[in-house]
DNA sequence: CTCAGATTTCCTGTTT
DNA sequence: GAAACAGGAAATCTGA
């Protein structure tokens, strides 16, 4: 299993392939000029919101509520916050069942509550803990991450492979995801993904995880003790920062 | 074909 | 108890 790009995996078989290969290395589908890099999601109303946000968003409210991502289906939130705000309840339920109403209450808040830039856990309706409270000592992997529903194309590059199917951290993305921590949310659809890549149905996240876990002494991976589903690159992984050729 | 390195498969035991 | 983690051992794959 070597991380490196030279295809690529579409995401949302109803979307568009992701625009490769003039598109430079882990590059956020959304570009900057769509807000990424200029405001995140708590600093803009919901209706303004690029789609990048609301995948932002969405991604922190199922951290901080340790929501059951299996339930969601994320291509139903690759959309605008224009769109988003339009949903109702009914809306949020199909797209993500029992949890629906959780993020239908969340931008029920941000629109009419909201105060962007402040009150951002309350708006997610966090049960206000102490580390969520304080930003400064919130763990890396701990915010948020790119969610997403499993699916395939022919061929796909593993450095979007691993960038759409791990959990990232937009909320400190100068720092975290500079570092190259990244984190599975699915970690079974990430090894079938895997699987798919290497044509092989009977790959498994504990087949998947052996094989990184001898990147560790090969210093392409380096152990994130203690966070489940967390991994960072290491010295020798090439090419998943965003200014790598 | 051979070989070495990479990856997969299976396993036992430990940790969360 | 389930899921994830750790790592040994052997099998299999792959490219030079």
């Amino acid at each position: 299993m070597i991380l490196q790009r030279n295809s690529i995996m579409n995401i949302n078989p109803s979307a568009n392939p992701l625009p490769l290969p003039h598109q430079p290395a882990w590059t956020t589908p959304y570009s900057t000029c769509e807000g990424f890099f200029a405001t995140q999601w708590h600093d803009v109303h919901p209706q303004y919101w690029t789609k990048y946000q609301v995948w932002e968003w969405l991604q922190q409210l199922v951290d901080t509520n340790q929501l059951d991502a299996s339930c969601i289906a994320f291509q139903e939130f690759d959309i605008t916050g224009e769109r988003l705000c339009s949903m109702t309840l009914h809306d949020f339920t199909l797209a993500a069942g029992e949890v629906g109403h959780i993020l239908y209450n969340s931008v029920h808040n941000l629109k009419w509550h909201g105060n962007y830039g402040s009150q951002v856990l309350q708006s997610l309706n966090v049960v206000i803990k102490t580390e969520q409270a304080d930003h400064s000592s919130m763990v890396p992997w701990k915010d948020s991450g790119y969610l997403y529903e499993t699916c395939y194309d022919d061929v796909y590059d593993s450095k979007l492979y691993c960038r759409n199917n791990l959990s990232m951290t937009p909320n400190q993305y100068t720092t975290d995801r500079s570092e190259g921590v990244f984190r599975f949310l699915k970690s079974e659809a990430v090894a079938q993904l895997w699987g798919k890549k290497k044509n092989n149905s009977s790959m498994t996240y504990e087949k998947l995880s052996r094989a990184m876990r001898y990147y560790y002494k090969r210093e392409i991976l380096e152990r994130v003790d203690g966070r489940r589903l967390v991994y960072k690159f290491g010295k020798n992984a090439r090419g998943w920062r965003e200014n790598d050729s």
